[in-house]
Formats: C-alpha cells, sequence, structure tokens
DNA sequence: GGGTGCATGTAATGGGTTACATGATTCT
DNA sequence: AGAATCATGTAACCCATTACATGCACCC
C-alpha cells in the first residue's frame, strides 16, 4: 500500500545548478534549455513546486531580488544543509532507467511494409544526428583550445565526450540501418512491384 | 486548458506484441522482460488497463482459455483494426525523449571532493557494461549463425547493432572516465594529498 | 500601441512503477 | 506441507509536460 519512496532527481539537479551560484527559476530553465540540456532537462512545471519544496526544507533560502528599471524576481540561493544534501546525493550511485525506445519499437513492429516510410524517416533522423555530432564536435574542440570559459572544464568535457560517444554510435548504427531500408524500398518503389518481399 | 493529447506508446507495444501471436497479459510482462526487454519495458500496472482499453475500441479480441490441467487465462489476439492502427502508427517518425541522465548530473554536480566514491562506482558500472556488451555480441553472433530461430531475424539483428553500437561506446566512456576518476581519487588517497590535482 | 523577452506560477492530464491482494497449479 | 511459478488485477504514488494565465519592461 505505502511504494518505497524513491528519491526524486530534479531538486537535486536544482541544487547542483544552485550550488555555482544564485538563480531564479526562470534561469534554471533557461539552464536546463541550453548548457545543461546536453544531459538534463527540466520543465517549469517542475522546477517552480520544486524550488518552493526545497525553501520549505531548508535547502535553499528564498529572496526577492528588485532591480532598477527591471522587474523584481526571485533568487534562491544554497544553504549548508542544502550542499550537505547534494553530496550525499552524488555518493549514491545511480539507477539505470528501464530501457524505452520507441525508434526501435516501430522499425521492429513496422515490419517490411512500411520500409518506405521508414528510410524517409530514418534519412531525416541521420542528418539530425549527424548535424548534433557535429556541433558537439565543434564544442569539445573549442573547450581543448581553451577558447570556452567553464567553471570545471574537466567534468564539463567528461559530459561532452558522452554526448559525443553516443551520438557517434547513433550515426553509425543509423547510417548501417539506412543502408538496409533504403534497399528494400528500392527494390519495391521500382523493379517487380508485385513481386512479394522474400528475403 | 486542454493539453495536446501525445499518443501514449504502450498500446502499440501491445498491439505489436499481439500481431505475432495471441497472448496474456502475463506473457506479454515476460516478453517486455526478456526478448524486447533490450529496448522495451512494460509493467503490470501498464499492461492490464492497456489490454481493457485496447479491447474496448475493438483494437483486440479477448477470449478466455481453459487448459485442462492448468489454471484458465485470458487470451487476447489482434483485430484486422487492431493490426491497421498499428500499421499507422509505425508510419509516423518517433519522437525523441528530453535527454535524463542522472549518471552525468552525480558526475558533474559531485565535483572532485567526491571522486574516491565515484571511482568505486564507476568501475562497478565499466563492469556491468562490458559483460552487458559480451552478451549482445554473443546472441549477435549466435543469430548470425543461424542458432536463433526469430519470425524476422533481419529486424532483430538491427535491434541488436543498436544495443552493441550503445553499448561499446558507453564502454568506451567509461573507461576513459574511470581514468580520470581514478587518478584524483588516487592522488589525493595517497600520495600528495595536500599537492591539489593538476594534469 | 504592440511585439518580444523576462518572470512566476498552476491546472489538467498522462505516463509509469511499486507494492500489494488474491488465488490456482506444479514441483519438491 | 510449503515454495515457486503462473496469472490477473488495483491502489497509491510519483514524475513530467503542456498549455494557459498573468504581468512587467523594453524597444520599435
Amino acid at each position: 500500500m505505502q511504494p518505497v519512496r524513491r528519491p526524486p532527481t530534479t531538486p537535486f539537479a536544482i541544487l547542483g545548478l544552485l550550488k555555482a551560484a544564485p538563480r531564479s527559476g526562470y534561469d534554471i530553465r533557461q539552464e536546463t534549455a541550453s548548457g545543461l540540456g546536453h544531459f538534463w532537462s527540466e520543465s517549469y512545471g517542475q522546477i517552480y513546486p520544486a524550488l518552493r519544496a526545497l525553501a520549505a526544507k531548508g535547502l535553499v533560502r528564498r529572496r526577492s531580488e528588485r532591480r532598477t528599471g527591471r522587474r523584481a524576481r526571485i533568487v534562491y540561493s544554497i544553504t549548508s544543509k542544502g550542499r550537505e544534501a547534494l553530496r550525499r546525493w552524488t555518493l549514491v550511485p545511480p539507477r539505470s532507467a528501464p530501457p524505452r525506445n520507441e525508434l526501435l519499437l516501430k522499425l521492429y513492429f513496422g515490419g517490411q511494409e512500411s520500409a518506405t516510410a521508414h528510410a524517409a524517416w530514418l534519412r531525416r533522423l541521420t542528418n539530425e544526428e549527424t548535424d548534433r555530432l557535429n556541433r558537439v564536435r565543434r564544442l569539445r574542440q573549442q573547450l581543448v583550445l581553451g577558447q570556452i570559459d567553464h567553471p570545471n572544464p574537466r567534468l564539463w568535457m567528461i559530459t561532452l565526450e558522452h554526448e559525443e560517444r553516443m551520438a557517434e554510435a547513433r550515426v553509425t548504427w543509423f547510417r548501417k540501418t539506412l543502408g538496409y531500408y533504403a534497399m528494400v524500398a528500392n527494390s519495391r518503389g521500382t523493379a517487380t512491384p508485385s513481386e512479394g518481399e522474400e528475403t
């Protein structure tokens, strides 16, 4: 009846950001849409309630900041209690998420009948993934050359390398898979339409 | 007020399994815990309600099967309407999930202070991932050699290749990352504790 | 005066897991 | 007799996104 509590990760993602600098809810959203967005994202619907809860537990401090010429906003900063909670959380090994790959599901259950359509969107996805890979490579290169200012370049590098390895692997797989689909789609789109498929 | 309806994927995963053969809810769970489990998983809490909903929409047919000597069970089979719904679903390109990598979050926010602990669980995760990679490689090899019977070996191969490419990439990244953490953890655990870390 | 960006927030809804309840049958 | 497995199902949560409401301030 009482399900086991697994610690949610949203509040810790927020604490982590606040550890680097005090921020508003809006700032946090921006951050998870750009930099951190490489490996973590949050929506307003998560952030604002979580900030309240953190403040209620004394892990962050809330203060409103009025600025001349700009609208006032609420800035949160981490407390020492919050810092400690964050530290403890990072020590616990991460739990792995159950696999959920919609792409594979659609290919697998689509069968050969859908090969033409699949070839079409696989081509698009391949291009998107290739672009992403190139972006990450450029980013990493800039970091290597010291053209990017970052509070912890080493750890940032580690996350970029993760992105890059994964993107490379996906592109490799995409190209190979696309080869198969293009072949199947072609063999029925043009040559022998009433042949049926054997293989 | 009325959020846009994104089609849920659970019912289609179920339809896909039923397309191959009629199955009970229990069977479906077993399937998503073994074979399909490589890239998709479902829990009872999802499956049974989804089966009811599918039956109500006429996409699957429900019939109870009484077997001599074994307890009766409820077997679902796909209808032609269900087959059509599945086909249409596979034609639509998959949506990509927002990135959520708890591992990177913990490393990134943990900083160097937690390097010793991180090195420890990174080592464990590296081993687990390596084992998984080896398992997938063996599986693929068996498929190549025709030692595995599968209704659609080509599509199954494509999913295994995906698994393999990803596992390879993760192992590569793990080893590299572990190298860094082992170094940091070591340099402070033994030699020059007050030196700080350069390299 | 109107668009855009800054800023805070909530209601509605859906996705998903875990833990339990319940019971039959088979194996030891 | 008791454990393991087959089998169906639900209650209680939690996680998360989307879409909207609201309003300030700046720039054109």
